[in-house]
DNA sequence: ATGAAAGCGCTAACAT
DNA sequence: ATGTTAGCGCTTTCAT
C-alpha cells in the first residue's frame, strides 16, 4: 500500500498523494499500529529497561529514554530487586514481548552473572550498567568509584591537607561501590606515603554509624584535617559528630561525602558529595545498545562513568564565589 | 493449533500432549511471541506509565510494575516532564504501540488536561495521580497534602501546643502540594480557633529559605511550641536555625517536616516527617485501571491516598521506645 | 508512482 | 482432544 510507504517515508509517493493521504488519515484518527509493525519487520523498536538499583532509576531511566527516543525506541521497564532469579524471569517477559535489547542496570554487589552469558550467546543485544561480571563481548558501563575516591582524595592532598581519614563501610563492605571507595582512597594516600591504619574508621553507612565512627576517630587521630564519608548519609552524621565535638566545618576539618543526593544540600554546613553521572549512564548505556543492535558483529568493551566533585561548604575547597561548584574528576 | 492452546493455558489439551509440547518447546528454545498475540487478540497486555512528576517515579513505578505483573501487564514507560504538550506527544508514542491503558502521574501544579479528555472520548481506559482535572468518568487518585496538614496539625493540637507554626512556601505557591499544606493547616488551627497570622511565615522551600523565616518566625511569635515546615528541605533550614538561636528540639519546639525523603534521617536530631502512600499510588492506580479496562462502562471516581506520620525524634509525639514509628493520619 | 500478493506468529471460530 | 481456516495491520517483493 502507498499509505505505509507514506508513513514510513519512503521514497517514492507523489507530493501530492503524500499530503492527500496525510489529510484523510488526520480526519479517520489513524494511528499507526506498532505492533503489527513489529510483527512484520521483526524489529519491535523497544528496549528491556531492567533496574536492580533504585538509587539510580530515576535519573538513568530518564538518561536512557531520552536517547532512545531520539531512535525511535520506546522502554520497557522492570524492576526485579536484587535477586537474580527474579531478574531472569523478569528479562524473560521481556524477550516475550520481543525488546529489540536489554540495558541491564545493577546493583554493585549482584554476584550471579551466568544468565547474562546465555542471553549474549542466544544474539540478545545487551549492555550492562554497573554489573561487576567478566568480560563477553558486550559493552559494560561502570561507576568508576574507586577512581573517584582516589581522585577527590588526592584533590584534598593537593590542598595541603595530610591526616585525611576515611569514615564508614568497610573494606568487605557488601556494596562494591563502598568497598571501592576505600580502595581509592587508600591508593591516593599511600601514593602519596600519608596513609595510616588509625585515620581509617569503619562500621555502618548510617547517620548515626557515622557520628560515632566520627568520635572514635578524632580520639585516636586528632590531627585530622578532612574526612570523606562513605555516603552522604554518613556525612550528615559526621558533621553532626563535629559539631557536637565543637570543630568548624570546613576551617577545622572539611568533609565531603559520596552520591550528592538532596541530603548534600540539607546539612549544616551544605554537603561537598561526589556525584556519579547516573543520567549519563542511562544515554551512553543506550547509546552503546543501539549501536550494538545495528552493528551486532562489533565488540564491545569497558567503559568507565565519569564522576565529579560538587562543591559545597563544607569541604573548603571552592572559590568561595558561588553556592555551588563543581569539578570534573578522574 | 494445540500449542496454542497449551501455552494460553486452555482447557482440551490432554495431559501427555500438554507435556510434550512443553518438552519440545524448551527443547527448541521456543518464547510465545506477545507481539503477534497482541496483533491476533488486539489487547497488549502492556500499561503506559507517564510520570511527569520525578519525586515520585521511583516508588511509584515500582507499585504499578507489581500490581501489572500480576495481571500479565508489562509497562511502557514515558518521562515527558511538566510540559503538556510533550506529554501529548508521549502517550501518542504509546498508543501507536497499543497500550491498553494509561496511567498519568503528574506533578501537583499541572494545569492543561483538555488533551486527557480527548483520551477518555476516544474510549482508552485511563487513571490518573494527582492531576487536578474534572471529573471525567476515569478514576482520579491524589496524594491528601491538606487532610494530612490539618491531621498532623491536630496531632499537634491535642499533644497540648497551642502556638504551632507554619515554615515555607507560600498560599500562592506554584506547587498545590505546598498551598495545601498551608490551608490544611490553617484548617485545622481555625477550628481549635488557635490560628494567628504571625506564626505563618512564607517564603521559599530550601533550606536557607527555612533557615531566615525560622528567625523571622521567632522574632515575630517567640512563643511558638511547634513547626510545620513546607518540605523536609525547608525542615532541615529550620532545625539549623533553631540551633543557633539555642531552642532545644523537640523539647523547646517540636519540628514536622512533609516527603520524608532521606534527609529527614539525616538532620540532627532526626526529622519526623509525613509521609504519601506514593508506592501504594502506583499499586491502586494500576489496579483500578485494569478494572476499568476490563469493564468499561463502570464509572470511575476520586480516590483520596492515605498518609503517614514517620515519626523520629524532633516532634516529642513518639513512644520513645523506638527510633522511627508511624502513624496513619487523616 | 502505485498496487497486488504473501507472510510475520498468533488466536478465534468452526470443523472433525 | 486436535486440526483447519481466516485474519489481526503491517512490510516486503514483485508487478504494472
Amino acid at each position: 500500500m502507498t499509505v505505509s510507504r507514506a508513513f514510513g517515508g519512503k521514497s517514492g509517493v507523489a507530493e501530492a498523494t503524500q499530503t492527500r493521504i496525510r489529510e484523510v488519515a488526520q480526519r479517520l484518527g489513524y494511528r499507526p499500529n506498532r505492533v503489527a509493525q513489529g510483527l512484520a519487520t521483526k524489529r519491535t523498536r523497544t528496549l528491556g529497561l531492567v533496574v536492580s538499583s533504585d538509587r539510580s532509576l530515576s535519573a538513568v531511566l530518564r538518561g536512557a529514554e531520552a536517547t532512545a527516543r531520539e531512535h525511535g525506541y520506546s522502554i520497557l521497564t522492570t524492576l526485579p530487586g536484587r535477586r537474580v532469579g527474579v531478574e531472569r524471569e523478569r528479562v524473560e517477559l521481556l524477550l516475550e514481548r520481543r525488546v529489540d535489547g536489554l540495558l541491564l542496570v545493577s546493583t554493585s554487589d549482584m554476584e550471579q552473572h551466568e544468565h547474562v552469558r546465555g542471553l549474549w550467546r542466544e544474539g540478545i543485544p545487551l549492555v550492562t550498567i554497573n554489573r561487576y561480571c567478566e568480560e563477553m563481548g558486550f559493552w559494560r558501563l561502570f561507576f568508576d568509584y574507586g577512581g573517584a575516591a582516589r581522585a577527590v582524595t588526592r584533590k584534598l592532598l593537593a590542598a595541603g591537607h595530610r591526616r585525611i581519614a576515611f569514615v564508614g563501610g568497610a573494606p568487605d563492605y557488601h556494596e562494591r561501590s563502598v568497598r571501592e571507595r576505600i580502595a581509592g582512597y587508600r591508593e591516593a594516600l599511600r601514593d602519596a606515603s600519608a596513609w595510616t591504619p588509625d585515620a581509617e574508621v569503619f562500621g555502618g553507612v548510617l547517620p548515626e554509624n557515622g557520628a560515632a565512627l566520627t568520635e572514635t576517630l578524632l580520639r585516636q587521630c586528632p590531627g585530622v584535617t578532612a574526612i570523606l564519608a562513605v555516603k552522604d548519609r554518613t556525612a550528615a552524621g559526621v558533621l553532626r559528630a563535629l559539631r557536637r565535638l565543637q570543630r568548624r566545618v570546613p576551617d577545622d576539618v572539611a568533609v565531603i561525602g559520596f552520591d550528592d543526593t538532596e541530603t548534600a544540600t540539607c546539612t549544616d554546613p551544605p554537603l561537598s558529595s561526589v556525584r556519579s553521572a547516573h543520567d549519563e549512564a542511562g544515554r551512553t548505556g543506550c547509546r552503546l545498545l543501539i549501536e550494538q543492535m545495528e552493528q551486532p558483529d562489533r565488540e564491545g568493551g569497558t567503559l568507565l562513568l565519569p564522576s565529579s566533585l560538587v562543591v559545597r561548604e563544607s569541604c573548603g575547597l571552592g572559590s568561595g564565589h558561588a553556592a555551588e561548584e563543581s569539578f570534573a574528576l578522574g
